[in-house]
DNA sequence: CGATAGCACAACTACATCGTTGTTTGCTAC
DNA sequence: GTAGCAAACAACGATGTAGTTGTGCTATCG
């Protein structure tokens, strides 16, 4: 049993719309800062504030996105919410991308050092 | 050796722009049928036009965004310009996606069969 | 019960980018 | 050298969204 589900091949056309939405969600800045705070341990909002610098608002709105994804959960307590990381894939994800990255920058660089046109 | 290269935890802010500007740049539906109809084989534009059924001009702006950061690679032949996955990584990561959006969905699901409010 | 704190929602402005239209470049063929 | 095709480039309008401002709602506290 694989745990990657082997897409079809000529990707549906609803899969791919829902593929990119999820990239898409992931693709700001200060939604990657939110995951990262939410790292180690689940916080509120006002956690999340200090730990990205954004605004009540700002934070509240990124959370509201991450949570519709699935991304995120979000849990209340008296007067707080408390939001956690609801899919621990996202990590993953984030280390298949860097990787990606540094094979992207080793290739420029090798072009850089070692082929110039001569 | 591990092949996650184990990011840093404290996310630095150079390295946040640019996971999120990767995960944007997958976050368009027609770039993520491009590198699709790559799966197989290379191509020219004039065959992922056909693909895809988008514009020449188009598809052409999309394969630029994908050939800068890395993801395909271009080799020009005579008068046509053959495209190919440079990454093969994006497939890992689009299959990724879809276990995240299983779990999702499953998620959603038990909760409207199961747990309703009671 | 009135006041305050934590969070979410709505409206708005600024900016990015998608897709199109028009044009240019580079190569091949006659 | 002229004609024609493949692909890339440039400019533009339309659309979407990030971040701010302003406000409403719920729970806790005095």
């Amino acid at each position: 049993m694989k745990t990657t589900a082997t897409v079809p091949h000529p990707l549906p056309a609803p899969l791919v719309d829902a593929i990119a939405e999820r990239f898409r969600i992931l693709g700001e800045p200060m939604r990657i800062r939110l995951l990262d705070a939410l790292r180690d341990a689940p916080a509120t909002v006002q956690e999340l504030e200090r730990a990205t610098e954004a605004s009540q608002q700002n934070v509240s709105k990124h959370l509201g996105v991450l949570l519709r994804s699935g991304l995120v959960s979000r849990s209340k307590e008296g007067n707080f919410s408390r939001y956690a990381i609801a899919d621990e894939g996202v990590f993953e994800l984030c280390e298949q991308v860097c990787g990606g990255l540094r094979r992207h920058l080793d290739e420029l660089d090798a072009v850089l050092s070692g082929g110039g046109s001569r």
